[in-house]
DNA sequence: CGGCGGTTTGATGTGACTCAAAAAGAGTGG
DNA sequence: CCACTCTTTTTGAGTCACATCAAACCGCCG
């Protein structure tokens, strides 16, 4: 049944394209049992402090990794299109050190962590692909870091446009220019590590500048070039090139 | 040969302290082939953009993960104890987006990137330990991020001494209230996205407060419950349950 | 048409930055 | 043990990037 989801076909592409799978590899992983469950905008799919619920492949919708403050901060540590395995961590971590919420309307699979955890062991490839999808997900949070913590306002928030521009490229979703970001501007904010105001502005100078444009939650990234000397972004980071191939057997 | 390094010893209690491992498990470890490097203060063991080298395990010393900016900021992403893996991740992915370097006189013992990655996949033991760590500095970055997007100057500087008390404690470097922290306050500055000046104005704040007192580079905790109510400090982001146990089989 | 979430604007405040120099340590060699 | 140098910490003064607060505006939906 999940064999039909677009967001699972998304998936196993990306994993196949990074390091191939076997027919047999990839079969089990369809065969595995998976509960569907389905979010409004803004609920939360796992709660800070919350025990591990299992891996949530995101189906459809937009969903975010959080993280909050007794004052009500809110940090939000990455973002996540259809087709990603968010909390992949939880398959060895018992306990969720961070919220998982949706932006949008979302549907998730929800696999069970022994199940995720078993076919990394049985399945070298797949233990490779899981483990590498969690080293780029570190990847993200240290560059991220850097963007909060040395970057100027305008900056991070190009920088985050150029990223969200390149992974839903890399999902399908767009064609690296114009792609759909469907968040406010108080999530930018909450991402940025910035008040929601001088997101705002921030945006506007890129528009002002006609580096971007918006219309409604469609983002254009009209000059890329400036843009990237502006936020220094290189992809470098999100490790296009795949993960380390086994030596030859 | 290289199970007389006390950073090696160290590894292993950590490892073995999460979950058992076999002794054969642990006898293949200890006998891979490990070049021994050592590198004075403020010298690069791994540069940005660089082919991955190989995993390092701090033997001796003090090390950070670092990323700069062409305007010439910098921000530490981790610090690492003598005992700690650093650049596991070299073990699947191929480029280093991160910059690692000493802090004082540091030796490492440098493993085959291929090495550890078959090492994961013969013993599902050393697989769950390794990707486990790598987890639980993902972990750690998400509340870096939280640290310098969203608290304090003040705050950010009391939560890094904190896990950095509690980190060398469970590497049994110090009881957790007393430890050496071998970095500057340039350092300190770049780990918490402040400048240098009001890192020192921080921490004199911190003992001004009866906080903290230093002696030289060596820190002790005088109010721990007054630090984590000012930090929000919570060591449950670096999950001392440790890893998911697999199944009895 | 009214309500509501989201965006935009304006005015004002301040936490943290920058620059520059002094003071305090730490290491080195005579 | 002192003189010298280099690094690190500390101090002071001035500035600015970004925060906060509050209100207006806008588009969308029921």
């Amino acid at each position: 049944m999940s064999v039909s989801e677009v967001g699972v076909q998304s998936f196993l592409h990306r994993m196949n394209r990074r390091a191939p799978l076997s027919d047999h590899a990839r079969d089990t992983f369809l065969a595995l049992p998976a509960r569907r469950e389905t979010y409004a905008t803004y609920r939360d799919i796992v709660r800070e402090g919350d025990a591990t619920k299992g891996c949530c492949l995101v189906a459809e919708g937009f969903v975010s990794r959080y993280k909050t403050l007794p004052n009500g901060g809110r940090q939000i540590n990455s973002f996540h299109f259809a087709g990603e395995m968010v909390d992949l961590q939880s398959a060895l971590l018992l306990i969720a050190d961070h919220g998982i919420r949706t932006h949008v309307p979302t549907a998730v699979l929800v696999y069970d962590s022994t199940d995720i955890l078993a076919l990394s062991e049985e399945y070298p490839e797949w233990g490779r692909a899981l483990w590498f999808d969690t080293l780029v997900d570190a990847a993200v949070f240290r560059e991220w870091m850097l963007n909060v913590g040395r970057r100027s306002a305008i900056s991070r928030v190009a920088h985050l446009l150029l990223e969200l521009a390149w992974r839903s490229q890399e999902l399908g979703l767009s064609d690296g220019r114009t792609f759909i970001m469907p968040v406010t501007q108080v999530d930018l904010a909450d991402a940025t590590g910035l008040s929601a105001v001088h997101t705002n502005r921030s945006l506007q100078r890129l528009r002002a500048d006609g580096l971007i444009r918006t219309y409604g939650r469609k983002v254009v990234i009209e000059e890329r070039a400036q843009m990237v000397s502006l936020s220094n972004f290189h992809e470098m980071y999100l490790h296009p090139e795949g993960p380390r191939l086994p030596v030859a057997a």
